[in-house]
DNA sequence: ACCTGAACACCGTTCAAGT
DNA sequence: ACCTGAACACCGTTCAAGT
């Protein structure tokens, strides 16, 4: 329901939100809210983040929040939607269609990778606000503005927000461990050790490098080749020949 | 820590663990519990499964499930593990290995899909027992064979992998809205409704569409007719052309 | 060795009552 | 209109004590 994402170009810094003139200035509101949460996920992370915490941060009891948000699962997605907020806002770099689409889903790794657990907080959610929509909407109007049709770029779309959606979870889960115990690598590398799994053995290496945007662009360039070869104005593609 | 997955493949039904032959039989063991897990699971959700309610179905009080699982994170692990134990149960069908690639990313989906909230068990999780890194193996396998270097390979199997995962958990959300508010479709739709985006309004059949299976034949295309292109023994890809 | 009982320190959410 | 106080119905986890 609530879209819950003007940022409040108002004023300066720490001002009071401004009040329709009767009664004391309410201690809350949404977007500040979502503010306040998205802070407080950076501290402790999404299993810590409980509206009794909150509410804490925000100086009031944890009951007054669901004034705002009947749920904390809409308070998640309302994060969610503002984790996307600087997705749009500025112009491409390039005018080629690929390079278009690889930059719009690095901005969703970025924009994901902006807080803490972001993805989690992404995926556990179905936000619809104007960030959410706006950037699936660029993202379909490069690839028809090139030359696919809405069939297809609609598909794509899906293919390239689910690869970054999965690519950058991942990738979070193991800059730092799911929960503090050794990091992902040490323990890919021990669980092989035994001998067993010779491709995984030989693809140890890449497997543990922490150069994920390494591994993000090679996905990536994987899916804009296919996008390539499928080309503007072609049949659907098979998975075979 | 424990690998947790030997299906006990001693007699036909529900008969007891063996025991050493000392005192009373145990009531509790990892692999039993996993499968009771799996079962509660598919019944009530995964925000629902807790390891009260997982006690009384296994006729036991909280406290004792501890004995067998340091924690719930734990249990979620192997239980992570046992989503992908029939991954790798039968041989390929086409000595292609493109086409092995794609069976390999379709035994994983329907594997996540055969529980409920699969996806989102195995994403919240980092399973390093023998299923997951038998088919991680056995999907650099197919690619080092075909020619890829283990470099590619690697690479090639997360992105797959990646993919998968992110497709599947937004099917599994979608399929049935991740509260019980209106199902993903009626959701986005109504948010587009107002006029803007039309591009997004353009793709809007497609992205409403449920046949799910589509969605990730086309991205699974994307990402084979990428590989074919990238060739076994060529240089690694940029994003650019 | 394996489980119970009981507790500890929390949760999300609701709602009368205050101001 | 907006928030507090207090409760309801839970959580994951620990650990002495029983058998």
């Amino acid at each position: 329901m609530s879209a819950a994402s003007t940022p409040s170009p108002s004023s300066p810094s720490g001002v009071r939100p401004a009040t329709t003139g009767r009664g004391r200035p309410p201690k809350l509101d949404q977007a500040r809210t979502v503010e306040v949460a998205l802070a407080l996920l950076d501290e402790v992370g999404l299993d810590a983040l409980t509206m009794r915490r909150l509410a804490e941060a925000m100086d009031v009891r944890a009951g007054a929040l669901y004034r705002y948000f009947a749920t904390k699962h809409e308070l998640l997605t309302a994060m969610a939607e503002v984790l996307l907020a600087d997705c749009l806002d500025r112009p491409f770099r390039s005018p080629d269609w690929s390079e278009r689409v690889a930059e719009l889903a690095r901005r969703m790794r970025t924009a994901l990778l902006g807080h803490r657990d972001g993805a989690r907080v992404y995926a556990g959610t179905h936000a619809t606000g104007a960030h959410t929509l706006g950037f699936a909407d660029a993202l379909i109007g490069v690839l028809r503005e090139a030359g696919f049709t809405a069939d297809h770029a609609g598909r794509a779309a899906l293919t390239v927000v689910h690869f970054t959606l999965g690519h950058t979870l991942e990738e979070q889960a193991a800059r730092q461990g799911v929960d503090a115990g050794p990091a992902d690598p040490e323990r890919l590398r021990a669980a092989v050790a035994p001998g067993q799994y010779p491709h995984l053995t030989a693809a140890l290496p890449v497997l543990t490098s922490t150069d994920f945007t390494a591994h993000f662009e090679f996905g990536l360039g994987l899916l804009l080749q296919g996008l390539r070869a499928l080309g503007p104005g072609t049949a659907p593609p098979g998975t075979g020949g």
